[in-house]
DNA sequence: GCTTGCCCCTAACATCCGTTAGTATATTAT
DNA sequence: ATAATATACTAACGGATGTTAGGGGCAAGC
């Protein structure tokens, strides 16, 4: 009989979730069944339902996850000394970390969250819309000191957070550069686009 | 018996093709049913098909047709004699523009071009390939005569095309800014995050 | 060695899917 | 008016989907 095999300390749960991540990234939410996720896996399907209660279950966890660490990321830069400038320097670097380190799950989380369900599909909206809220306040914050140029900070914000969804792209290119070079070039030009001179 | 009405000189195919645009957007290709796409024309979903071969002939159509407008483009913005910051500038207008008016299909072919299948598929593809290449070559262009700065012009594609599918954000919000304020700031971010000083 | 609980299996379910067949009705051309 | 064509309908198909039921084996604790 082929049992889920674990490694650290991650439990058959995470096994799954880690597994689905990859397949709805490369399916869509909808188009990967549970019978492919089985047979990555290397399991039937019916027995998946020994570690989850669903199918969206699994979509729950992903996005949420993903939003919770960027929420996190949010709060601690926030508290910082530090000018705007310098913040969303740090923000746009963990995103790019993110993008780069966790590709499947923030992928899926961006883009196939639309299949939840409610209530997770209200909360999720609303943490995001407020997520950006907070993004938007330190760049109009850095408006008002002359640090940032004289621009619509919620259109700035949605520059930002889609260019580094491109990300996507990179990962699929065959001659990638280094995901050092791809970070600073990216903090030159979405940086270099808010910057008052 | 409920015809399916056509306005101007659209044929019925091309008010079917319109309502699936809207639908793809909405739920993704493969949540959307041919059912749901009947119901939104106003007819038994049996009857789509006096008009269309299979489902997937839409998102060919929708797909191709988006594709073929932003080459076109391209080949207009290739032939003019202008900077590269000009041509930059020119290229980024039409996908804001594009993404403003013709909001429904470029979001489609922008997100669920994965369901096609070949030979469709690889072929647009190479389409999409060939024509982020392009859009390099201008940037290196404007690199080696110093109208913009040293960056990788792959990735600088990248998050130009990325950050204007962001416009998908602002269709969503409620207090939007008006379109030309929108294509304002996005052209100062943008082409601002290029230029050299 | 026996029991307990965890895990996986096979089989099956109800439902939805894209699509086809066959037929009826509406529109257009003669 | 009649014939021809375009377009709609109902019914049904085969297959895929998420999920449940029920039974059996494997590992740990006594």
């Amino acid at each position: 009989m082929a049992r889920i095999k674990t490694e650290n300390n991650l439990s058959r749960k995470d096994v799954i979730v880690s597994k689905a991540a990859a397949l709805f990234r490369e399916k869509g939410f909808k188009a990967a069944s549970m019978r492919d996720l089985a047979e990555s896996v290397g399991v039937e399907a019916a027995s998946l339902y020994n570690h989850i209660k669903s199918k969206t279950e699994l979509l729950h966890e992903l996005c949420f996850s993903v939003a919770n660490r960027f929420l996190h990321k949010m709060d601690e830069v926030e508290a910082e000394h530090a000018t705007a400038i310098e913040k969303i320097e740090k923000l746009l670097r963990f995103h790019i970390s993110e993008m780069i380190h966790h590709y499947e799950e923030v992928y899926v989380s961006d883009r196939e969250w639309k299949h939840l369900s409610d209530p997770y599909l209200s909360n999720f909206q609303n943490q995001r819309r407020i997520y950006r809220k907070r993004f938007a306040a330190i760049i109009e914050t850095g408006m008002r000191n002359s640090e940032i140029k004289k621009i619509d900070a919620p259109t700035a914000v949605l520059i930002m957070l889609h260019a580094i969804s491109g990300i996507e792209s990179w990962h699929r290119s065959t001659q990638k550069i280094s995901a050092e070079e791809l970070e600073e070039n990216m903090i030159s030009i979405l940086v270099g686009g808010l910057i008052h001179r």
